[in-house]
Order: C-alpha cells, then structure tokens, then sequence
DNA sequence: AAAGCTGACAACCGCAAGATC
DNA sequence: GGATCTTGCGGTTGTCAGCTT
C-alpha cells in the first residue's frame, strides 16, 4: 500500500543526505517519533513515512550503538535466535541500542553461514575447556579456595554429548558461581548491569571475551533464558550476586514465561532500554 | 593493476495488524 | 462494520569498501 503511494507521489529514495537528515532530526525533536506520514508536509522533506521511519530508527535515533557487534552480543543473538526464531525486533529488544536491521544483517553475514556449517559446536567445545583451565590455573595461583567444583564442570564439557545429566545433578548440588567471574574473581554481577546489557558485560570480562562466552552453555537450546531466570530470582536492585545452577528441568516447563519475566521486570535489561 | 569476490550496511518492498474515519 | 490509513516487521536487494586472485 504505502508502496504504491511512494510510487504515485514520486517520493525521493536512495541514500539519505546529511540535509535531509537533520530536517529528520529537526521534525522529530518537534513533534516527537510517530507521524510518519506527516513528515514531508512538515519539513518539505521528500521522503515517504515509512522511509522516514526507518531512517529514524535505524539510524538516527538516539543512543544507537555504532560499531561491529561485540562477541557477547553475537552470542546473545545465536541464543534468541535458537530461542525466537527469525524475530528480530524481538531480539533487537534485548540488544540496547541495536536495531532489528543491524542484526538481521549480522545475522546473514555472519551466524546463518556459520549455523549452516554446523561447526559451531565443534568451535565452541575446546574454547570452553581452555578458559576453565585458565579460571583453574589463576585460582591456584592465587591460592584462594574453590567455589565451585571446576573438575564437575570440565567433566560435564566432555560428556555433554552422552548426557543431560549434568543440570539435573551437578548443577542441582552445586550452586556455582563461577558463570560471571569479575576482575576480582568474584562470581557476581556488577549492579552497574542495570545500566545496560552488552556494555557491562564487556567491561567485567576477567578473560578474553572470546573466550568468556564459551562458559555459556549455548549448545544447551534453554541456556541463556535458564541464565535470566535465576537472575530474575536472585538479584537484587543493589545485591546482585548471581549463582547459577538449579533444577533445569522444573524451569523448562515455563522457560518462556520466566524469561519474559525477566525481561518485563527490568531487572536484567536496564531500566531505561525500553522506556 | 585490474577483475572478481565477499562482507557490511543502508534502504526498499510487500505484507499484516492495529488505528482511525 | 467496512474502508482506508498508519505503523511495524521480516525478507530482500543495492551499493560500496576491502580483500583475494
């Protein structure tokens, strides 16, 4: 419908200009996003409404991250993905300040070719080794006592294939909290998370971030929504110590509800993403 | 040096759903 | 209640820069 319109009223397309742009910028910081359609009558501008949207929301809009996507974040999307599905506004909602295009596109140029050569798991199994010895070694080094059981864990890596067992058991017993270690080796999540996911997350990394996003369990389809629900559960707004573990079998009976808890409670988000 | 390839990104299109008339 | 308009989403295409051959 709107195409056809554009058609008809022989709107402009193509690249926008810095002109244009700032009549954009101009229009919506008058009157607000929305109104599309408005939009040319306002600033002259010859643009359709939906080209301004998009325009906007792509790349105008304030607090867009510019940049290549981290490699937690890259992460992140693998998960939604496996998760959600092609829902990239969705997804884009969970990514502060990426826009459901950009993601779209990473995902084709990136993540859609990799998934397709199936050798994703064979990448990720041998780095999630490597960064627990790393973890094993520095606690040796430091001499400080073991909070979690590493061997339990490395164990589980290499049977992962036989056996579900490991969530059901290990991590039943074990309250690990190893899943977020911080510059200080403490296993917990920085209150500054409430600030913005990808950005804290980044800046709390004690090992490499490649490495770091291996820990994950991705393989595990319910990983990253099984992580958001025992945040959800025990973080506080200015205690946010996190233990990972429990029983993954009672949360696979309401994965998606918990999530969308976590996610509508802002506790894991930010408070202002969706504001 | 030039042609071809690939990745990254911006932008367009068609469609569907909700809002408004 | 139906027609029209507006908005948002997902798929797709076009363009350009960098890399490879």
């Amino acid at each position: 419908m709107m195409g056809s319109l554009a058609t008809q009223k022989g709107w402009r397309k193509g690249p926008w200009t810095g002109e244009e742009d700032k009549l954009l910028s101009e229009y919506v910081s008058l009157h607000g996003d929305g109104r599309w359609s408005s939009v040319a009558k306002f600033t002259g501008l010859n643009r359709s409404g939906k080209s301004c949207r998009l325009r906007w929301v792509n790349y105008l809009r304030p607090g867009l991250k510019k940049g290549q996507l981290t490699p937690l974040e890259e992460e992140i999307i693998i998960e939604l993905h496996a998760t959600l599905g092609n829902k990239w506004s969705t997804i884009a909602k969970y990514l502060s300040g990426r826009t459901d295009n950009e993601i779209k596109n990473y995902w084709r140029t990136h993540f859609g070719k990799r998934e397709r050569s199936k050798h994703k798991k064979k990448l990720q199994r041998p780095k999630v080794k490597r960064v627990l010895k790393q973890l094993k070694h520095k606690q040796q080094q430091e001499q400080q006592p073991q909070e979690y059981d590493i061997k339990s864990i490395m164990s589980h890596e290499e049977t992962v294939n036989e056996t579900k067992s490991f969530e059901t058991q290990n991590c039943k017993q074990q309250e690990m909290g190893f899943m977020y270690p911080t510059t200080e080796h403490q296993y917990t999540v920085p209150n500054s998370l409430h600030e913005g996911f990808s950005s804290t997350w980044q800046d709390s990394t004690l090992v490499d971030d490649d490495s770091w996003f291996s820990l994950w369990d991705f393989d595990e389809p319910q990983g990253f929504s099984d992580y958001v629900d025992q945040f959800s559960k025990c973080a506080m707004p200015n205690q946010a110590t996190f233990r990972v573990g429990g029983d993954y079998s009672m949360q696979n009976d309401v994965k998606t509800s918990r999530f969308d808890d976590a996610y509508d409670n802002d506790l894991f988000y930010g408070k202002d993403m969706f504001g």
